[in-house]
DNA sequence: TTGTACGCGTTATCAA
DNA sequence: TTGATAACGCGTACAA
């Protein structure tokens, strides 16, 4: 390992010249310039980021904590966070929180100054951040990716959780359907509550209210399919099913297929997300399209934002979604 | 953001005392460490982990490069790395290198010394590590999970792909299949080949390596798809296919019903890793269970014993692993 | 345009 | 048991 020492005295300069080449070039003759870099290259010299970002208090870091890596959805959008976050000169460090409250030991990094900012793909705000969230305001570096709130004031990307699910329930009406199950997620996520507020406007809308069953899930395959049995258990079971997640419909076809029956021809079957894997599932999954990567991307743009000093009012945008139609939803038999 | 300077002159000692009792605990006595540990909490005071590596050229974090995040097989890894860890004192740097050639950034951290190990997930050896491991050896702080390679002379945790596969093979030919159609990984990773020799060895012994279709694919869901149905439009085509990946025979049973045909009736499906999902698709799928979890935790283990300065030999640890019977493989029909 | 010298926050050595 | 002080590698006034 060579420091800057050895780069200046090889090339007979001092280490404020060869800082000066590293760093902006400004102010540097031509012919140091070109000796200076010589001994760059002869010494394999790599400058040491801990001696850097102790004097400069800037990391060229991220953190990213997410739910549940497991998740296709989540991997998607880290996928988008990655490459915007590699352009711009930037590596990130990802740390999956779903188990323990490890959340709290990636955002210490955040406070310790380790990152230069934070994105979180859950629905609460590290506590050990509220702080630091209270006193910057909209200026700490910190961006939450798909659970907008109010609550959370901070920046923020995502689509119109509620609006997205209307079209689902509309769709399932105007298919003919009556008596719908809907499996949301945890609902203490603002995304989820969003969505059922949806479901029932449009449920209120369409008059059938009082023939929705709302269950509250997690996401989770198995949780999909568990639901999905109560559901197909009740004495006038629905014949169609609205999941909050892609991996709760798994879990719903799986017990549908459990049961003895069939989607769609005695069940129908919505999903949210529309990750890989929805358009290769037997019957491929009718769902809500979240532009994953975009989210990703957005919000390492908005964090870059708030990070270089330009940003300081709050930013919370809305992403288009789309609503994907395929094999799993169709007519009740008359 | 306080320093170990402010720590000092409020609790009335000298930096050295406050970093011994930070640090150690030995040598000091109950008076003073009380009046320190008074100081630190009224503080609120954080060492700075940017100082302290500057220092001590200990960072605490290790890197983890995945070839793809979205394959559940990869994150169910990557959650018994963080785990172990985590446990262990360490933060984890993740890097998606699936796409561009990033694996090389990530690399970089660890040759400058910003993290204290690295492990990879893919099947070659970052280019870039190639000295650092030439010099060092079984020292390098480098372990692989899953690949294992004579190659790539580093520690290893993976399991018995070859036997795996032969399993695999001897379970399709006892159901009484004979044209049995296989759906590789890239070959130049050696699981692929090993498994494929697991492949061979099987059809060799059941005297049917004639009646064997080897296609060569990339783990992904769409390829599966693609070659599946290359395969069934061959003149006689398999009565079983055999998928080095779930994700492939995900897309394997994708294609089998878009060709009209069914599974397991017309042609059984096996994959390999047993990822979440494939006790849940349609059909649910007979694979090769991987302990994905304990290869995580055990790449760690390995690390950490190389990172103190104990292994000095390299390590290479095959895992059990277990064919799992389920429904998409039965016999051909007569 | 270039160099000198200091400090970022910590640990480690040595002396007391 | 404790303290003074010198590094670790770098960026940046300030001076030349």
């Amino acid at each position: 390992m060579s420091t800057i020492n050895d780069v200046a005295r090889l090339a007979g300069v001092s280490t404020a010249t060869v800082s000066r080449v590293l760093n902006d070039y400004a102010h540097v003759s031509p012919a140091v310039l070109e000796k200076v870099m010589g001994a760059i290259d002869q010494l394999g010299y790599e400058p040491n980021q801990m001696a850097k970002s102790l004097r400069t208090l800037k990391t060229s870091r991220l953190i990213v904590t997410v739910p549940n890596i497991a998740n296709a959805f989540f991997a998607h959008i880290i996928r988008g966070v990655e490459e915007a976050a590699l352009a711009a000169g930037y590596t990130v460090l990802l740390g999956d929180v779903g188990f323990g409250d490890s959340e709290d030991a990636y955002a210490a990094l955040l406070r310790r100054k380790e990152a230069d900012g934070m994105i979180f793909l859950g629905h609460t705000l590290p506590a050990s951040l509220n702080d630091l969230v209270a006193k910057k305001g909209a200026a700490a570096p910190i961006v939450n990716g798909c659970e907008f709130s109010d609550a959370l004031s901070v920046s923020s990307v995502h689509i119109d959780n509620a609006l997205a699910a209307r079209q689902v329930m509309d769709h399932l009406y105007s298919l003919g359907h009556r008596r719908i199950g809907v499996i949301t997620g945890d609902l203490r996520s603002p995304i989820s509550r969003d969505r059922l507020q949806g479901v029932t406007a449009s449920a209120d809308q369409h008059g059938r209210s009082n023939d929705l069953t709302i269950l509250t899930g997690d996401y989770s395959i198995e949780c999909g399919a568990d639901m999905t049995k109560q559901l197909l258990a009740q004495a006038k079971r629905p014949t169609a099913l609205f999941c909050f997640s892609d991996d709760m419909a798994f879990g719903a076809l799986h017990a549908i297929r459990a049961a003895g029956l069939d989607c769609p021809a005695d069940i129908s079957v919505a999903g949210f997300d529309d990750v890989h894997l929805s358009r290769f599932s037997t019957p491929s999954l009718t769902t809500v399209r979240q532009p994953m990567h975009e989210i990703g991307r957005k919000t390492v743009e908005l964090l870059l934002g708030i990070i270089d000093g330009g940003t300081t009012e709050r930013v919370n945008i809305t992403l288009d979604h789309e609503l994907v139609i395929r094999e799993s939803t169709a007519a009740p038999k008359a």
